[in-house]
RNA sequence: GGUCCCGUGGAGCAGCUUGGAGUGCUCGCCGCCCUGUCAAGGCGGAGGUCGCGGGUUCAAAUCCCGUCGGGACCGCCA
């Protein structure tokens, strides 16, 4: 029986179909006509393959891009006229029957050809449906439909329950702005989009489903970047009847089996665990690239007594930048207009001269004491540049000298790009300082470590949770925590962020409500699966593993969204209907 | 809300520092030639409000101001 379009795909054909007469169906990739006798590269979803045709009108007239249907025969290619290049290389198609599918006009860009990477970024997203045909960008698609198959396998066979949620729900406590939709139904009232199921799959764990998850699409009206997209995919899970490590452990499963599969890669288990108390020491970040060491020195005590008084503060910590000492008066400017970008005052720098004095406008502010041991404790060599961050917070200082160590990193080549650097960060703080008081780290429901069940509302400052990130090569890809069951404990998690129960109960009743009912202990995760797919396909920008992802203006060049509405769209939405009792 | 980079025939770039005729490169497109190419080749041709607006100047792609669009980052995103 054949099939009106095709009975093979073009890309598999090899040697042993020799002598088959076949149908194919495909794109013409390019053309290379010499007047008698016509080439052309069909490509379909398998591959490409040559074909060859003789000259006549219909053939002559093929320009790139047409959709064609081609009938003939497979044939070794003549001797000497092989590709090896080519899977295909060895034969060809001798073209009998042509016939033209669709025409294609001409093209905005080059689809087929060595300068398809590196057309704009808006002409492509306009074009996305030719940027997609382009290898790369199919390839990308095609793994991460893989990555979502082999995530599922990994999620069944540990007997979870994909469970979808709704997508129209109410504003849930993430630290979020909402998108929000207004309800025809009831006017001046409006749903919000999820910013993550979170409150639904804690639902579904007092609903006893034990083990969920879903390929969830979350949405979150904030600023874009290269890796956040205000609607996004995070592969999230829930577990009853479990703690921490039995999340991570499911998750380094995940992560090995699509390394495995996608990447070729074996990652060893169990990753390295940090605190984040060690992870801001050390790297001045929470989520750190430690592809590459160059780590962050804490000078507090050895500046104890210093005269300088920039360094007469809470902290002073120090990043050494091999070979640094060798940068131009405009390049070591250039540092501090980087850091003034990251708002801070400047940024402090010593340059370790070959013969070992100590060079820079710091230096000479440095008791004698202070320059004799100064390369030394921070790890410093001749030719080196040594970079200062002090300041009243900690952390700030810290973070400040993290993305130095970054940059760092980047301008001095330190980082291995072969490498996959894992790493969970582990045992956040609990709280965090507002302007009047505290507020949840990660969201209010997580539940404090063992240590600080008892005390966490009573150092609220210290306190830690049981909370986790996994970082790959300095992304954050997943997050998670152990949640509260107990009320007592929830309800001084509420008094210690200063919610009344008049605000709990607004915000959310219904879950308290559902925990009256025996709620298992429980923890979870999300896995950032942008970036998970953004990491293996090796590419800078989630966009490229979104099939139609949206510019940082919020639109979408293909589509034109987003649009005004009509008049008419307006007063059927109810968007400006007035509730009185609205706040 | 802020900082920085980019915007030049259909695509990707150079030209801008130091103002002087839309000047150049690679690709694509159109036509003709061509029977073994695979980034085919040869000859010829078309295609531009230099993102937009204003200013400086005898003269602006080039300098200045504003604005729009795209990108990176800070803030923001627990």
């Amino acid at each position: 029986m054949s099939h009106p379009y095709r009975t093979i795909g073009a890309g598999t054909l090899r040697s042993d179909h020799v002598g088959e007469t076949v149908t194919l169906s495909g794109w013409v990739a390019r053309r290379r006509d010499h007047g008698g006798v016509i080439f052309i590269d069909l490509r379909d979803a398998s591959g490409y393959v040559q074909v060859v045709l003789q000259d006549d009108e219909n053939s002559h007239g093929l320009r790139s891009e047409y959709c064609v249907r081609i009938v003939g025969d497979v044939r070794a290619r003549p001797a000497g006229n092989e590709n090896p290049e080519l899977p295909t290389g060895a034969i060809e198609i001798a073209a009998a029957e042509l016939t033209v599918l669709s025409e294609a006009a001409p093209l905005p860009f080059p689809i087929d050809g060595q300068t398809a990477g590196e057309v704009g970024e808006e002409s492509r997203l306009k074009y996305r449906y030719l940027d997609l045909r382009r290898g790369s960008a199919q390839k990308v698609l095609r793994m991460r439909s893989a990555a979502n198959a082999i995530a599922r396998e990994v999620m069944l066979r540990h007997e979870f329950v994909e469970i979808e949620t709704p997508n129209l729900t109410r504003s849930t406590p993430e630290g979020a702005r909402d998108f929000i939709v207004p309800v025809r139904l009831q006017p001046g009232h409006w749903y919000a989009l999820p910013q993550s199921p979170q409150l639904f799959k804690q639902l579904l764990m007092v609903a006893g489903m034990e083990r969920y998850f879903q390929i969830a699409r979350c949405f979150r009206d904030e600023d874009f970047r290269a890796d956040r997209q205000p609607e996004f995919t995070q592969l999230d899970l829930e577990m009853s009847f479990v703690s921490r490590d039995e999340v991570l452990d499911l998750a380094e499963e995940i992560i090995v089996a699509l390394w495995r599969e996608l990447a070729g890669v074996e990652i060893p288990r169990p990753f390295p665990r940090l605190s984040f108390a060690d992870a801001l020491s050390r790297y001045g970040s929470d989520k750190p690239d430690v592809r590459f060491g160059n780590e962050l020195v804490d000078c507090t005590e050895y500046f104890a007594q210093t005269p300088f008084r920039v360094f007469q503060a809470a902290h002073v910590g120090a990043v050494v930048m091999p070979g640094g000492a060798n940068q131009t008066r405009k390049e070591l400017d250039g540092w501090q207009e980087w850091a003034r970008a990251r708002g801070a005052k400047g940024l402090a720098y010593v340059l370790v001269q070959p013969d070992g004095e100590l060079g820079g406008p710091v230096a000479k502010n440095l008791s004698d004491a202070e320059k004799a041991g100064l390369a030394a404790h921070v790890g410093a060599q001749p030719g080196d540049a040594v970079f200062f961050a002090a300041g009243p917070i900690r952390r700030e200082a810290l973070e400040l000298l993290g993305a130095a160590r970054l940059e760092i990193g980047k301008r001095c080549g330190l980082i291995d790009e072969s490498q996959w650097a894992f790493l969970h960060v582990v045992d956040f703080p609990m709280f965090q300082p507002t302007d009047t008081g505290w507020t949840a780290e990660h969201h209010p429901f997580t539940a404090p470590t063992a240590e600080w069940l008892d005390t966490f509302d009573k150092d609220p400052e210290n306190a830690l949770a049981d909370a986790y990130d996994l970082v790959c090569n300095g992304w954050e890809i997943m997050s998670g925590s152990v949640r509260i069951h107990q009320s007592d404990v929830q309800r001084r998690v509420f008094e210690t962020i200063g919610l009344t129960a008049d605000q709990t109960e607004s915000k959310f009743g219904f879950l308290l409500e559902a925990f009256q009912y025996g709620p298992p202990p429980h923890a979870g995760a999300a896995l950032g699966w942008d970036r998970i797919t953004a990491l293996l396909a090796g590419v800078d920008s989630i966009r490229e593993v979104i099939a139609f992802p949206k510019v940082a203006s919020g639109g979408d060049p293909l589509t034109g969204a987003p649009t005004p509405i009509t008049p008419a769209q307006r007063k059927e939405a109810g968007i400006d209907a007035v509730i009185e009792s609205a706040n």
